[in-house]
RNA sequence: GCCGGCUUAGCACAGCUGGUAGUGCACCUGAUUUGUAAUCAGGGGGUCGGGGGUUCGAAUCCCUCAGCCGGCACCA
C-alpha cells in the first residue's frame, strides 16, 4: 500500500502499486500530459516505472532541468530510429546529451551529407507524428550482448560487453527500434516538439585518435518551438561577435594561405595589442618582473637539451641554414631565460628572480586545431619565470595569483576559475617534492579564495600547474593564465645558485603566463565585448565629426589638441551627411562622436554621442578632454557616462 | 593529423543538368553644404584558390595540392 509523498508535502495513499503516470493522473490530467518522467526517491526514472513501497515522487515535465535532458535523449534515440530505418547499414554507438542538445555517434561506411540530414529530420517529424511509445524492458549482460551482435550492431555489443557481468541491462523500445540505455525517456515519440538537425562531423570511437572514424549527427531540442529559435537566434548573436568577422570589419587583422595560422596585424590591431602589452608591462613591473628578451632561433641542441626537442618535437619549426645547423623556431620562452640566469654566479642573495618577456613563440599546430587568433601557429606570450629557492615557492604562487586576477578584474573578467592538475604517472623528481610544489599551488589558489578544480594527473612530467580559466560574457570558457611549477628543467639546463652555506644548489623555476597568448587573449577580448573594445583599449577613442565644411579649422584643432593630450582621435572631414558619418563610425565601433556644427565652433564645444547611441549633450571642449583621458587612465572604471 | 563541407570582384553572395561571368555594399568621378545609423547620378574592377585531366568547349565534370569552415583528436 504505497504511500506517496510529493514535493509540497502532500501525501497520496494508493492501494495497490502504482506508476508515475497513475500518480500524476490522480493530481491531474494537464500534468499527466505534461509528464515526462519522475523522480523516486530522487531517483530519475521512467513515468511507466511501478512505485511498489512509501517514496517520495516528483513528476518532472519540461520546466525541470532534468526534464530537459530527457527530452534531448529520447531525440537522439529519435534521430537513431529515423537513421536506421533510411540507413539499415548504419551501426548505432553511443548518443549523449551535451549543453544545448544531444549528438549520435553512427558508424557508417558512406559519408552523410548535408543533404542526408534534411532527409533524417524529417524522418524525426514523421516518427513524432506517429506517437509512439516508449516501451522499457530488462535482460541480463550476456543476452543482451547477443541481442545485440543479433542485430549486426558490433559497437553496441562491444559497450555492453564492458558493462559488468550479471548485471541487467535497461533496453529501451519505441516502434521496430530498441537501443541499450540508462534512460529514463519520454513516454512516448509525441512528446518531441521542438528539434535541429545541427551538423554531421566526425569523431573517433571512444575518443581516440587511434581509432577508426565515426560520422556524429549533432542536433539540439527544447521543449516548444520559441525556445528552439531563441537557442537559434542566439547562435547567430554569438556569430555576430566572431572575432574573425570582427577583425576584418574593423581592420584589426588577417590571415592568408602563405602563412597559415601567422597574424597579419594592421595598424588599429597593433595599436591595441601595444596597447595590451604596455598595460601588462605596468603591471608586472610594479610586481618586480624584470623584462628581457632572448633569441627566437636557438641551435636544436639546446631544444635537445632541454629536453623540448623529444617532448615537443613534433611541433617545433626548425630550420637549417647554408652551413648545415640545423636552428629551432622557439614554441617556449623557457630555455631562454635559463640562459639569461645561467650568466655570472648567482647567489640565494639575488633569489627571487623574475624575468618576464613577451616573447614570441611557434609552434606547429595540427591544421585542423587551427582557428583565427585563438589558436595559431605564431603568438606572443607574456611569460616568465621565477627562479627561487623552494622555500619561497608559495610566496611567490600567492603573489602571481593575485596578480593574474587583479589583471583580470580590470578587463572586466569577474568569473574565473582555478584549475589543479597534479602529479601525472610519469613524471621525474621524488615524491617530497611534488608534494610541497602542490602545497604550494594549493595554498596559492587558497589564498585567492576561489574553489579549485582539481585535474588529477594533469601536471607536467617536471611539475604541477594551476590554469586560470575566465568565463566570457556569452558564457564561454577560456584558458589563459598558468602557473607551473618546474622542478626539471633548471637542473637539465644547468642552472645554479650558491646557497648561504656555499653549496651550489638548483633553483626552482616558476612559470607564469597572465594573458597566455596575447593573440588568444585579443580574441576573447572581441568577442567579449563584440568588438566594442572599452575606451582606454580602443584603437581609435573618438573622432571629431563635422557637418559642413565650415567645421573643417575648428574640427582640425580640436583633433589635433586632442592628439596632442594623448588621444586616439580622428576627424571626418568627409562631404557626407552627419547621419552616414554616425552610422559609419558606429559600425566601426568608436566609442564617442565628437560632433562640431556652427552651434558648437560658436560656443568651442562639442556634441557628444556614444557608440550605443547615447546623446550625452553638449560639453566645452577643455573639460571634455580631461574626462575622456580620465576614462583612459582609468581603464574604463569610470566612464564618461556616469 | 582525421571526417565532412567550402573556395567566384575588397566584403556578402547569384550563376539549373558544361556554351568562356552577374547582384548588393565598398571603391573612383561628378553633383549636393548636409544636425546624430545609409543623398543622388555615372564609372572602373574578376586569368572563378593553384596545378593537371576529360571535352570542340570547364566557374560548372574528374584527379591532386593548398587554404578556410564545422567537428574529432591535440592545445596557450
Amino acid at each position: 500500500m504505497p504511500v506517496v509523498t510529493l514535493p509540497d508535502g502532500s501525501q497520496k495513499q494508493f492501494d495497490s502499486p502504482v506508476t508515475v503516470d497513475e500518480v500524476a493522473a490522480s493530481i491531474g490530467a494537464g500534468l499527466r500530459k505534461a509528464a515526462l518522467a519522475g523522480k523516486v526517491d530522487g531517483e530519475l526514472v521512467d513515468t511507466g516505472f511501478l512505485i511498489e513501497r512509501d517514496a517520495t515522487l516528483s513528476i518532472v515535465t519540461e520546466r525541470d532541468p532534468e526534464g530537459l535532458e530527457v527530452i534531448r535523449h529520447s531525440t537522439a534515440h529519435l534521430l537513431a530510429q529515423a537513421v536506421k530505418q533510411l540507413f539499415p547499414e548504419a551501426q548505432v554507438t553511443i548518443g549523449p546529451v551535451i549543453a544545448d542538445g544531444f549528438y549520435y555517434d553512427f558508424a557508417f561506411a558512406r559519408p552523410s551529407t548535408p543533404e542526408d540530414l534534411a532527409a533524417i529530420e524529417t524522418r524525426m517529424r514523421e516518427l513524432v507524428a506517429a506517437d509512439m511509445p516508449v516501451s522499457r524492458r530488462v535482460m541480463p549482460r550476456d543476452e543482451a550482448v547477443e541481442f545485440f551482435r543479433s542485430l549486426g550492431e558490433a559497437y553496441k555489443a562491444e559497450i555492453i560487453q564492458s558493462i559488468p557481468a550479471g548485471e541487467q541491462i535497461s533496453l529501451y523500445g519505441q516502434g521496430e527500434w530498441v537501443d541499450l540505455c540508462r534512460g529514463p525517456h519520454v513516454p512516448s515519440t509525441g512528446k518531441l516538439k521542438a528539434f535541429k538537425l545541427m551538423k554531421v562531423a566526425g569523431a573517433y570511437w571512444r575518443g581516440d585518435s587511434r581509432n577508426e572514424m565515426l560520422q556524429r549527427i549533432y542536433g539540439t531540442a527544447w521543449p516548444d518551438k520559441k525556445q528552439l529559435d531563441a537557442y537559434l537566434h542566439r547562435l547567430e548573436e554569438a556569430e555576430k561577435r566572431d572575432h574573425r568577422r570582427i577583425g576584418r570589419e574593423l581592420d584589426l587583422f588577417h590571415f592568408q594561405e602563405e602563412a597559415p595560422g601567422a597574424v597579419f596585424w594592421h595598424p588599429k590591431g597593433w595599436t591595441v595589442f601595444q596597447s595590451l602589452i604596455s598595460y601588462m608591462r605596468e603591471k608586472q613591473t610594479a610586481a618586480g618582473f624584470e623584462e628581457l628578451n632572448t633569441p627566437e632561433v636557438l641551435d636544436i641542441e639546446l631544444w635537445r637539451q632541454s629536453g623540448h626537442a623529444e617532448k615537443f618535437g613534433e611541433n617545433m619549426f626548425t630550420t637549417k641554414t647554408p652551413d648545415e645547423r640545423v636552428y629551432a623556431l622557439k614554441p617556449m620562452n623557457c630555455p631562454g631565460h635559463v640562459q639569461v640566469f645561467r650568466q655570472g654566479l648567482r647567489s640565494y642573495r639575488d633569489l627571487p628572480l623574475r624575468f618576464a618577456e613577451f616573447g614570441k613563440v611557434h609552434r606547429y599546430e595540427p591544421s585542423g586545431a587551427l582557428h583565427g587568433l585563438m589558436r595559431v601557429r605564431a603568438f606572443t606570450q607574456d611569460d616568465a619565470h621565477v627562479f627561487c629557492t623552494e622555500e619561497q615557492i608559495t610566496a611567490e604562487s600567492v603573489q602571481v595569483t593575485r596578480l593574474i586576477l587583479d589583471i583580470y578584474r580590470d578587463f572586466g573578467f569577474e568569473d574565473v576559475r582555478i584549475k589543479f592538475s597534479d602529479r601525472p604517472a610519469s613524471r621525474v623528481g621524488d615524491d617530497a617534492v611534488w608534494d610541497r610544489a602542490e602545497a604550494a599551488l594549493q595554498e596559492a589558489a587558497r589564498a585567492a579564495g576561489i574553489e579549485c578544480e582539481l585535474n588529477p594527473g594533469e601536471g607536467a612530467f617536471y611539475g604541477p600547474k594551476l590554469e586560470f580559466v575566465l568565463r566570457d560574457a556569452i558564457g564561454r570558457d577560456w584558458q589563459c593564465g598558468t602557473l607551473q611549477m618546474d622542478f626539471n628543467m633548471p637542473g637539465r639546463l644547468g642552472a645554479t645558485y650558491i646557497d648561504e652555506h656555499s653549496h651550489k644548489r638548483t633553483p626552482v623555476m616558476i612559470h607564469r603566463a597572465m594573458f597566455g597568448s596575447l593573440e588568444r587573449f585579443f580574441g576573447i577580448l572581441i568577442e567579449h565585448h563584440a568588438g566594442r573594445l572599452p575606451l582606454w583599449l580602443a584603437p581609435v577613442q573618438a573622432v571629431v565629426v563635422t557637418i559642413t565644411d565650415r567645421q573643417d579649422d575648428y574640427a582640425r584643432r580640436i583633433g589635433e589638441s586632442l592628439k596632442n593630450q594623448g588621444v586616439r582621435v580622428e576627424i571626418d572631414l568627409r562631404n557626407e551627411k552627419v547621419g552616414f558619418k554616425i552610422r559609419e563610425h558606429t559600425l566601426q565601433r568608436v566609442p564617442y562622436l565628437l560632433v562640431a556644427g556652427d552651434k558648437e565652433v560658436q560656443a568651442n564645444t562639442l556634441a557628444v554621442r556614444t557608440r550605443d547611441g547615447k546623446d550625452l549633450g553638449v560639453h566645452a571642449v577643455e573639460s571634455l578632454a580631461q574626462r575622456l583621458l580620465q576614462e583612459i587612465s582609468s581603464r574604463g572604471r569610470h566612464v564618461l557616462e556616469d
